[in-house]
DNA sequence: ATGAAAGCGCTAACAT
DNA sequence: ATGTTAGCGCTTTCAT
């Protein structure tokens, strides 16, 4: 392959004007360039970018942690977040940590030797190891669509709690009053803060005594079998709130197995939705997240903290939600 | 940040030593290992991949391509070639064409500027100016999901002419003589070779002058707007095959706003389907194709021609695909 | 079993 | 507007 030295001898130059060309930095003639460019092209010269990284201290990579990249939601937000760096020539690097706090260690180790610049992470607990050690290897880390204490970065994510509160307050208003919740792992934030909308709907309507959480994971199993347990209580709910889209799925598929219509005899509402392109009748009334949004800002707030072109206190954004009705929420005819 | 020099020092030995623990190569004794196991340790030294790669020509890193990451069909695949890959603990980064060749040559560029030891592509189209680019590279490819031509490397993808041929087949035996087939681009192998099993179906069963295809491409639009115009046609289809799991949902979805009953009065069938996970109540009859097995296995063979452990001839494997019968196929109640 | 020297390909820093 | 020198952090090669 050829390098520099065999572009800038061809060219009857010196490797930096090589390397100035390329990158477009410093003064160069239009002729030196025109010469330059036509022998890069001439050599298929492709540019190292282990030795400019090495050099630089720069890899103009990033890497996004999502827990489940099989998730539309983080599909999506992975799709904001490449858009954004590739508006400023960055490559990214997706990682899947799967829930596990093992896995997300691991990926951090990984991405502090090929020197990323900074690191988008879906934290998958409350834990702040992985921040820490990514810190102390002058990364760059923004927290996504989840909260974390104890650690100064940045952080964007959507309004859980309200989105919650908001959602719940809408069955409240349809009659229902017996609203089972079901929920992702008691240690992440969303999970937690969705718990918190809900209580707080409940409360302010007088209703704080049904209160009623199952906590999970963020899986379809979760909804499943929870509405089964929920439906063969003695006092059924009316409604059912799953934490996330799967969940929803799981709740929508043990209702079916148990032959209870939706919305007919219980309604069901969720956070996030599956794209049109995989549904044949869209019908779920959920809090539809600005996940796009999400990582695109995030990643613009990440590359303005590497370029240094931002270096003020540590934003929290927090990016409003917005309900989606569909027919999966109806008037609460029970009793 | 420590680098190899630093931990050196502090365990008062060369570099070299150092590289030889980190790497495991070499002779090296206990003692010695220990000592720098524990300053390693103790310094929090994280080896810098770039050097690494720099010096040694290797970077333990392949690249994945695919056409549309937001297909499942793909993301499993993605899935099985990151466990091989993890396996050998090589690093998969991941990039999304679009069914486009300019995105195509342009990922193309940029990990070869990475260094990538190898990529595994699934080809946009007939096109193979990008693979020839990479192979000049010195990096190695295997076409993924899709046939090539005029090139010399392996491929592995799964057999989309036997597949087609026994999905058609089975609607014939239901009785169906007027099947539309709505598949993707003409210059896309996938596309190409399931209108040959299609039409060697037709032809066996006597039904060659019914062949009825729609280019299109692998969206769900196109499985929508071809149903409407299939539908609204004198002699009208009385099953529909979708060359892909989207351009069924086209199909479905252009049905039920037909108020055409499935499989009542119309059969659908086609390849590939949606994750459980994402499916209220799954019903597809389709072709299942390995789609997490060939990217597994299609990973081990490049491992193997980077290794240099194989350099035989060039391999095409074809894997078989297998039919799933859900309730989308019925008998042909019509005429 | 361990080390010394050299260099991978590039660009920062400092000339001119 | 262009060039010289040096060195990023690691591992290859060749010793011992």
């Amino acid at each position: 392959m050829p390098t520099v030295l065999d572009v800038a001898k061809r060219a009857g130059v010196a490797p930096i004007t090589v390397s100035r060309v390329i990158n477009n930095s410093g003064y160069i003639s239009q002729a030196t360039r025109e010469r330059v460019e036509a022998v890069v092209k001439e050599l298929g010269y492709v540019p190292n970018t282990l030795a400019r990284g090495l050099r630089s201290k720069r890899t103009k990579t990033l890497a996004l942690v999502v827990t489940d990249i099989t998730n539309p939601y983080f599909t999506l937000m992975a799709r904001g977040v490449e858009d954004a760096a590739g508006a400023s020539n960055y490559t990214v690097i997706y990682c899947n940590s799967d829930e596990s706090e093992a896995k997300e260690e691991n990926y951090a180790n990984l991405l502090a030797q090929r020197q990323v610049d900074g690191v988008l992470l879906v934290p998958s607990c409350g834990n702040v190891k992985t921040i820490k050690f990514l810190l102390s290897n002058n990364i760059n880390v923004v927290a996504l669509d989840r909260r974390v204490s104890g650690v100064k970065i940045d952080s964007v994510r959507s309004d859980s709690e309200d989105g919650a509160y908001r959602l719940v307050k809408l069955l409240i208003g349809l009659g229902h009053k017996r609203i089972v919740m079901i929920t992702g792992p008691k240690d992440v934030s969303t999970s937690v803060d969705r718990v918190a909308g809900y209580r707080r709907a409940l409360i302010e309507s007088g209703l704080g005594d049904n209160e009623q959480v199952y906590y999970g994971a963020f899986v379809q199993q979760s909804g499943y079998e929870f509405t089964q347990q929920a439906m063969t209580q003695s006092s059924k709910p009316t409604a059912i709130f799953g934490a996330n889209n799967f969940i929803a799925i799981g709740i929508i598929k043990a209702l079916r197995d148990l032959r209870i219509n939706v919305p007919g005899d219980v309604s069901v509402v969720a956070f996030d939705d599956f794209p049109e392109s995989m549904l044949v009748a869209p019908f779920l009334t959920f809090v539809e997240q600005p996940a796009y949004e999400m990582g695109r800002i995030a990643t613009e707030l990440l590359l303005k903290r590497i370029s240094g072109e931002f270096n003020g206190g540590y934003q929290k954004l927090v990016l409003p939600a917005e309900i989606i009705e569909r027919g999966s929420a109806g008037p609460n005819n029970g009793d």
